[in-house]
DNA sequence: CTGAAAGCGCTTACAG
DNA sequence: CTGAAAGCGCTTACAG
């Protein structure tokens, strides 16, 4: 059972292909009964034309490819579901590619994409090898950085100001009133976490409060990870009394390691998280987080991907949006006698 | 800046294109030196054959279209993610389709997914009117449903037995003790919650404890209207003493109405959910649920898809997966008295 | 073993 | 306004 061709319809319709082509795209002048009729056998015959065969011919696949580190991190999901449905309105599909932060899979999904003729590429991931991408970058295909920076690249980026957002979450932690603060970071290829920590350890520096380094641990972006960084943390003599925390999943897994370690948060540990998930609802306690303003990101990675803002090619736009605090109930003032536990 | 094709490599190996394609698909025979050659200068030309063109030619796509109702929700995008990983692994990519349980989005996207003609396509949400899957199963288009189900359609499905996992929250609750329970349920469209409930009322029939109709209440399917719906339960002067819900999202909703009601939880109201997110462990008390065997479901899914499991078309594969009771923290014993709250 | 040629389903100049 | 024809980048019989 093949599926109808524009032969078919031209055939039925009693016209040639070429009548039928232009019709559908609007194209050459028609006569208006031949259009209608056209259309008519188009119906009849639920005659769709195949996007692979205009494809061929230099047309778009309407096909878009988005690069996350993974999609079952409620973080990328939310982002995912936000580019699917610009993409649907817009009549695109979209591939999701979850790189776990892997060169080798970034590699290998860049050029699966290629090989598909995609019309454009949403990188939301961290890279190291920037060769790869330094070569993308210079064919035609459309590309624009998304939450992420490789510096030296020449393409669109839209960006939260993390740096600023690493401050507000050191402002919001030192008007509370903590001095004795400790970080846990993603992994240093995560350009996005590099510029939190800058920040908050700046606000932190401007204040006198400069932090130790060696209260800023490096994790992987996962809960259990997070639960056991902050585990040694509060394993410590000189227990900090406020954490901040580059993703909400890592806050989650120092919640967790409080309630083991029998620290209540926030009345004797503060954590701060940042993405605002759906997860930071969902704790007890609620978490106190650093929110992207996410759908507009979206909307911005669109209108430089396919509309009109990416359009002078020449310059390429860098776009930085503005974070926000979002207080929940996981931060609060510290313990009036900090705790020195002594071993 | 045109991307090589197979007449440069052709060209510059001085064969034909169909040597060049017969060295690249491994087909008819090929001199050593020639195939060797040929592979050099597709190496140095860095060659990447278009799957466009080859796909019209009757070739497969490569691609794979998912529909469920809502990547952002973490069931769905766990699902997603095994999805992306199994497909990755076999060469194959998946345009992810959100389709919100609404029939005009399913028909969208199956119209755009049939003509970007993709090799497969997963169903894993509600879909009313059955007429366009029925016509679509006439097709060529494998394809399989994914934890639900449609009456009816000649599909291979891979399910959990949801109607054994609502006996199992069922008899989890009886044997603590439970006889005023209520729940809270997916939409009607949603053929496993129908299951569920079913399952549920079942089991507590033969208990001998029925649930009355007017405790079992539809939801739709996220935290606020779990909440909303739970809040109401409470507020009755018959309160129940356990609760259970079609899914996470509905038992943390649940969770929440508890909290602001001031009723303990697992003291005073048990609640249980279904499907065993990755919520489920975040939540304080972490949600007792059931567990879905989704890693072995989405590997059947890819047998019947792609594999040979689902070659011998004639018949139709039904393959039903046993779910499980992950006990957490949510429930326990009911109170000694049962509160009978008068206004 | 190897290559010339037809064809996949479209789009696009180009004549009429 | 309309249609014949070439071509997009491949694959596949079919001769040699």
């Amino acid at each position: 059972m093949k599926a109808t061709t524009i032969y078919d319809v031209a055939k039925e319709a009693g016209v040639s292909i070429a009548s039928v082509s232009n019709a559908i795209n609007g194209k050459g002048k028609i006569g208006k009964k031949k259009r209608d009729e056209i259309f008519k056998v188009m119906e009849r015959l639920q005659y769709k034309p195949s996007v692979i065969a205009s494809a061929l011919m230099g047309k778009k696949t309407y096909t878009l490819g988005l690069l996350i580190p993974d999609v079952s991190n409620p973080f990328f999901s939310e982002i995912a579901r936000s580019v699917e449905d610009l993409a649907h309105q817009a009549g695109y599909s979209v591939i999701t590619c979850s790189t776990d932060n892997k060169d080798e899979r970034v590699e290998k999904y860049i050029r699966l994409l290629e090989q598909k003729s995609i019309d454009g590429i949403i990188i939301g991931t961290g890279v190291e090898n920037t060769d790869m991408l330094m070569q993308l970058a210079g064919k035609s295909l459309p590309i624009v950085m998304f939450a992420r920076e490789v510096s030296g690249l020449s393409v669109h980026s839209v960006l939260t100001d993390d740096f600023k957002g690493g401050t507000f979450a050191a402002g919001h932690l030192l008007a509370l009133g903590h001095r004795q603060v400790a970080v846990l970071s993603e992994n240093f290829k995560v350009s996005s976490s590099v510029e939190r920590v800058k920040g908050f350890k700046f606000a932190l520096f401007e204040a006198g409060a400069a932090i130790e380094e060696d209260y800023i641990l490096s994790c992987e972006s996962s809960i259990a990870d997070g639960k056991r960084a902050a585990g040694e943390l509060l394993r410590r003599d000189n227990r900090p009394t406020a954490l901040f925390c580059c993703n909400d999943l890592l806050a989650i897994g120092a919640l967790q390691a409080a309630r083991e370690a029998g620290v209540a948060v926030p009345e004797e540990l503060s954590v701060i998280g940042f993405d605002n998930t759906i997860l930071s609802t969902v704790t007890t306690p609620a978490l106190t987080t650093i929110a992207q303003p996410m759908e507009q990101m979206v909307k911005l990675v669109f209108e430089l991907l396919i509309g009109n803002l990416g359009d002078r090619d020449s310059t390429k736009q860098r776009i930085v949006m503005q974070p926000e605090l979002v207080q929940r109930e996981s931060t609060a003032r510290p313990p009036k006698e900090v705790t020195q536990k002594v071993k």
